[in-house]
RNA sequence: GUCCCCAUCGUCUAGUCUGGCCAAGGACACCGCCCUUUCACGGCGGCGACCGGGGUUCAAAUCCCCGUGGGGACGCCA
């Protein structure tokens, strides 16, 4: 039998961390399995699902790439097939009607809660053979007895029918809800493994009934723990971003995400880093952790890092432009980016930091930094800077070597240190004490704005100068 | 309140099924040193855990029981 697995959100919200790595390992295991991976959305409460969420859904998937089979399945679009089999368990005899209404079930809920009783419904409409004249729901009949199922990951589970309580499958306006629909469509949709959150836990037993009582095959059953906050509390806003759209805005790379999403919960030995197809090749439910796991952005961020430093350069290129461009920076036509990148790509954490850390390559005056320009840019540099500058502006190839031999010509007429030197024309380039290498940063700024700023900053020293003699 | 699930460094985890190789390994973070032209990168090292109590056994992180702690579920939401 072919493998065939799902992801089911519904779509009242934005995708998030816990919903993505849920997709993932679903996702991992249909293709480690030569199977199906199909998305359903799960869009039958109305009144909460909407157009904008299904498509953060879809732009989420794609983005990381997990692509599914076939078109996506809309649940709203089969409240006849549901019906029918809610009806198939009426005639059957295996439901009932209920009239009750919601809020007398929800005072009695509260009232139960409040006595220290089980908040379960009390059966009180099952004897009822011919009810009043008004609308009614449906409740399945939960047989007696106990059910117990193989998780594929936490192991045997189960639960005593009595903690079941006869669950409303047709609701009194017609539609059926969510039990029902998910069993109906798994069988019909022939999914083999139902790979989900561990809150389902609770519902896995109501559902294995109504595979039974609809006389269908009961797939696999896989639940995974829990995504937790810093507080060990269920992931939320509360714990910072906590949609995966927001981390490609902070300039995290789909590989990453999947990455650490993939190893919180799974592993395979002490390997930490695993392309897509590594995950493909390796992941099994075997290895997946049966505890809840605290979210830990510190290890994100490292990924993230790891990921930019791999990347191709030229891949990476129209990222940089997007955050740059969030930044007010058009660098499109500038042909000096993929060299400005290089000298960036090492350090940036992230493709945000990468930009704004490039900033300085694209202004168009240096802002000094008092303390820097203090330290720095004093009297007896004077000398080799515009030593310095001469030589630079003499380069007819303004290639790494060339500027570097031009600036060690400079060093070893002055009898000065690397350091001595490199400090202040960092200054004068960047305006702070920070950037990556500065042959590296004095090759990818480019000959003219190098020039312009050295000039600049003999200028600023000068005036600096005069005013101390005054 | 009832039921279900879970329990190894601060965090993610290896080891647990098949007890001895574990005076518990790796990774992130943190700290120190080295490298060095700044910030980083990198290299080396350090700190740091088997929730508690019983039992089984020659031997328990590993098996059993009881506590405790954490999470989840108890909807005419999904």
């Amino acid at each position: 039998m072919t493998v065939r697995t799902r992801f089911a959100p519904s779509p009242t919200g934005f995708l998030h961390i816990g919903g993505v790595r849920t997709a993932l390992f679903n996702y991992l295991f249909a293709r480690r399995n030569g199977g199906e991976f199909i998305l359903r959305i799960e869009d039958t409460d109305r009144a909460r699902s909407t157009e904008e969420s299904i498509d953060a859904i879809m732009d989420g998937l794609q983005w990381l790439g997990l692509d599914h089979d076939g078109e996506p399945i809309y649940q709203s679009k089969r409240f006849d097939i549901y019906k029918e089999h809610a009806e198939k368990l009426i005639e059957k005899g295996l439901a009932y009607r209920c009239w009750c209404t919601p809020d007398e079930l929800q005072e009695r809920r509260e009232a139960a809660l409040k006595a220290g009783r089980a908040p379960r419904y009390d059966k009180r409409c099952k004897a009822i053979t011919d009810g009043p004249d008004k609308p009614y729901a449906v409740r399945f009949k939960v047989p007696e007895g106990k059910t117990t199922f193989n998780d594929l990951i936490k192991g045997s589970i189960s639960i005593e029918h009595e903690e079941i309580e006869d669950l409303v499958i047709l609701r009194s306006d017609g539609t059926t809800t969510y039990n029902l629909c998910v069993v109906v469509d798994d069988a019909t949709q022939g999914i083999t493994h139902i790979i989900r959150g561990d809150d389902h836990i609770n519902n896995t037993p109501k559902q294995i009934l109504l595979y039974r009582a609809l006389g269908y095959p009961v797939p696999e059953f896989a639940h995974l723990p829990m995504i937790l906050g810093s507080d060990k509390s269920r992931l939320s806003k509360r714990h910072g971003a906590t949609s995966v759209t927001a981390y490609r805005d902070m300039g995290y790379l789909p590989e990453a995400v999947i990455n650490y999403l993939a190893r919180l919960g799974w592993s395979c030995g002490d390997q930490e880093i695993f392309s897509i197809a590594e995950l493909v090749e390796k992941f099994t439910l075997e290895s997946v952790g049966k505890s809840a796991g605290v979210f830990n952005p510190e290890k994100l961020i490292w990924l993230n890092h790891h990921y930019i430093k791999e990347a191709n350069i030229e891949e990476l290129k129209p990222l940089f432009l997007k955050h740059l461009k969030e930044l007010g920076i058009d660098a499109t036509a500038d042909e000096r980016v993929s060299t400005i990148m290089q000298t960036g790509q090492e350090k940036a954490q992230t493709m945000v930091m990468m930009a704004t850390d490039a900033l300085f390559y694209f202004t168009d005056t240096v802002t000094y930094d008092e303390k820097a320009k203090k330290k720095f840019l004093t009297p007896e540099k004077l000398t080799p800077i515009t030593m310095l500058t001469e030589r630079l502006e003499a380069l007819e190839a303004f290639t790494l070597e060339a500027v570097e031999q031009a600036f060690n010509s400079v060093l070893d007429e002055c009898e000065l240190k690397l350091g001595k030197l490199a400090q202040p024309v960092r200054v004068a380039l960047t305006g702070t004490k920070i950037s990556p290498g500065i042959f590296e940063t004095i090759t990818a700024m480019g000959k003219e704005r190098t020039i312009k700023r050295l000039n600049n900053a003999i200028a600023t020293m000068k005036e600096t100068t005069e005013k101390e003699n005054i």
